[in-house]
DNA sequence: CAGTGGTCTAGACCACTGA
DNA sequence: CAGTGGTCTAGACCACTGA
């Protein structure tokens, strides 16, 4: 606990600290506003500022005439779980391969690198594959990842997951933050798509991070627009 | 001003909708506390409960020994904050206006009625928007909400929030599930948008829902390809 | 200094839940 | 019905900004 700060703060840095820390569990059900309020002689609305603090936070949910509720995660992780695109093909019950294109270790360009948080010139692993559904081609993605993160990356069967391969060092994908907009694809990749220059496409930057927060990967995806759409679930 | 709600909700509202409707300006500051409690006839507690709302939203920022003031939002990281057009823009600092092409009670179209969960004639308003960012179209959407929800919807000033005048109602959206996809538009919304037939667009189909799960609208939106990038944090 | 929002109190009535 | 959270009031003292 802190002892410092308001005493809204304490009571739900108290609360938050008893969540995080198992002792309530999901489902379980958190002393009434009257107890608290008796527990930290505190007064009711200094209470429910606290309750607030913690409902926001996505710890709690409160329902009248009941009471208050370590909220259930589960929910939120199924709404948008972020998979690999092996995982979400496997997923819908397609079957995922890759043709790799090009794997290289190589210095790494500026804009990888400012997403990556590296030095303009620190060395990446650059991988080209290519993404197949049923043997058809889908997408094109060019991946970066930090060279020092794993060093024998360039060795690999890259022909299946890279998260798969990921997290069998340690190196467990915890979060990605993507950009998806419609354009065109340069001439080398429409050819290894199979598409048209002309053919829209759906274009995904993606950087992922471990749970640290370090950058583990910088992706650019071109998906052709008739086979691929994207889909996210988003709660207020 | 509605009418029907909670008193702190009719004054958030109240000031969402001068912020929306331009009638209160980036960085122009409301009333103090004090003068809204006097001007609604409420207690301060209830006039901050209001406050908190609209601060919640991004829409306004409040500094201690100042006042509160409309937000000059840059952008920053939230998670998955489900918003609307309007609110999306104002995130990014930017603003949006729309332009209402057409509104209308309709018998719902098959795939409409399929999402919104209702029988295949049952009647639905239509609004078909332009949304412009700086005065320029950005994109064009063709939004069905069942008519029961809310008969008088289209006789209301639909050139602001949608959301916000659903939330007056008490119809708050919770969750929505989008489709994203790349592809080219019809020939009457590249007309429209102010793009060639041939310019790749990001389309998007959203279904929104209420806590309870209702289905609270259906959305075909059609994003210019050059002016629109969809962002979402993912987590695993 | 007057004016602002931040924290806190004691108390009230209400709507909802479940026995 | 007792117990719960939701809304609302009137009033207090505080910390901070700016003249």
């Amino acid at each position: 606990m802190t002892g410092n700060g308001t005493k809204y703060a304490q009571i739900a840095d108290y609360y938050r600290l008893l969540i995080d820390s198992k002792k309530l569990r999901e489902g379980d059900r958190l002393p009434s506003e009257a107890e608290i309020s008796a527990l930290f002689k505190a007064s009711r609305i200094t209470v429910r500022r606290a309750m607030e603090e913690i409902v926001q936070a996505g710890y709690i949910e409160r329902i009248q005439g009941k009471g208050s509720f370590v909220r259930t995660l589960k929910r939120d992780m199924q709404l948008n779980h972020l998979k690999g695109f092996t995982e979400e093909m496997r997923a819908k019950g397609l079957d995922a391969t890759s043709r790799v294109i090009d794997v290289n270790m190589i210095a790494c360009e500026a804009k990888a690198a400012e997403h990556l948080k590296l030095d303009a010139d620190s060395r990446v692993t650059s991988i080209k594959r290519l993404r197949l559904v049923n043997g058809e081609p889908v997408s094109f993605e060019h991946v970066f990842v930090p060279f020092h993160l794993y060093p024998e990356l360039y060795h690999e069967d890259l022909r299946n997951s890279l998260y798969s391969l990921l997290a069998r060092k340690g190196l467990k994908v915890h979060r990605a933050s993507q950009s998806i907009s419609a354009g065109f694809a340069p001439q080398e990749i429409c050819e290894l798509l199979n598409i048209s220059k002309k053919a829209p496409t759906l274009n995904i930057e993606r950087v992922t991070y471990l749970e640290d927060g370090t950058p583990l990967e910088y992706v650019l995806s071109t998906y052709r627009g008739d086979r691929y759409t994207f889909h996210v679930d988003m709660s207020r």
